[in-house]
DNA sequence: TTCGGGTACTTGAAGCGTCAAGTATCGGTA
DNA sequence: TACCGATACTTGACGCTTCAAGTACCCGAA
């Protein structure tokens, strides 16, 4: 057993505000979208997600994987959004184990309506109070964070990941 | 009412991986307590906190802005804690509505002997990944961040964060 | 002294996520 | 063809968080 390294008062500041940027941030997106649209930050992802997608929709794990999620999360997730009548369910045709999510046409206009003031928060929280510069930074943080969080490719999404409902596509 | 200003590929992709973070790292952290300790990293927080202060320690609701957490779910959590016997609520002296939640020698063993793998993760998903460079600017990022955040001071914990139960004293 | 509005905390119900099973299908093998 | 271990997804129960009330207490004013 290696004697514990513990964090230096420098790291200690930093993680803690880390911690608290964790802690805060996703809350405020969070109830954003609940006040706003009905809808949590994962529910919205989803949504953004198959708007992207030519045919606007995805297979059930193909989805889980690109936001992050566990199979049964994604799940019960679609099941509320299907209620609300935002996504639909389909058998997949080349496996018969598979579903397939496919947004519908509420769904899409719901997510269009739901998009401006979302948009409108992440940039006022992040990229208004950040410099260009520390953007950049941020972006070459968040790329060493994630090569050790997903190993799988530190770009869980590069199958997909270009425009999105959120960019005015 | 404004055209949305949409998220530049450049801020969109910054973004993605922004998200995922924020998904991933969190959820590395309460499985690896779960496992280990039998403990939210939340109730990591409120145990670590209480363990630095003197007397160990706080008012309710005191504990509840420290750690960024509604006055409710600090009572549901301490309420489990105190039935896992590793913390204690005792009655505001001076205040009669108020009440002061007390760490319990078992719950200070119980976190000095959770401390160190903690610390391990933190430091092997986090900090051994950064270059001190990198962690000075998340430092300034995290910092720009709160301020935005967190309005009342950006430094929540500004009255008391000064060592902790992960920093060995 | 006794209101009355605010503060500090607790409580119960409802929503979301995880975990552990369960069901159905696929694909390789005998 | 009939099996058998994987895979894809769903489901139900349980735990944690939020939200909306509820309780108890404080304090200033009438």
């Amino acid at each position: 057993m290696e004697p514990t390294r513990w964090l230096s008062d420098g790291e200690q500041e930093v993680w803690q505000r880390m911690l608290a940027v964790l802690t805060l941030l996703p809350a405020e997106l969070d109830g954003q979208l609940q006040r706003d649209a009905d809808l949590t930050h994962f529910g919205y992802g989803v949504l953004a997600l198959l708007s992207e997608t030519p045919g606007r929709s995805r297979r059930m794990s193909e989805l889980a994987a690109l936001v992050n999620g566990s199979q049964s999360r994604l799940s019960h997730l679609v099941g509320r959004l299907e209620r609300q009548g935002w996504v639909r369910r389909e058998r997949a045709d080349d496996d018969g184990r598979g579903s397939v999510a496919v947004l519908t046409d509420a769904g899409y206009a719901h997510l269009a309506a739901s998009a401006p003031a979302h948009v409108a928060r992440v940039r006022s929280l992040v990229f208004d109070v950040l410099t260009p510069t520390q953007v950049a930074q941020l972006g070459t943080i968040t790329a060493a964070l994630l090569a050790r969080l997903s190993p799988a490719g530190g770009c869980p999404a590069s199958t997909a990941r270009r425009g999105n409902a959120s960019d005015g596509s």
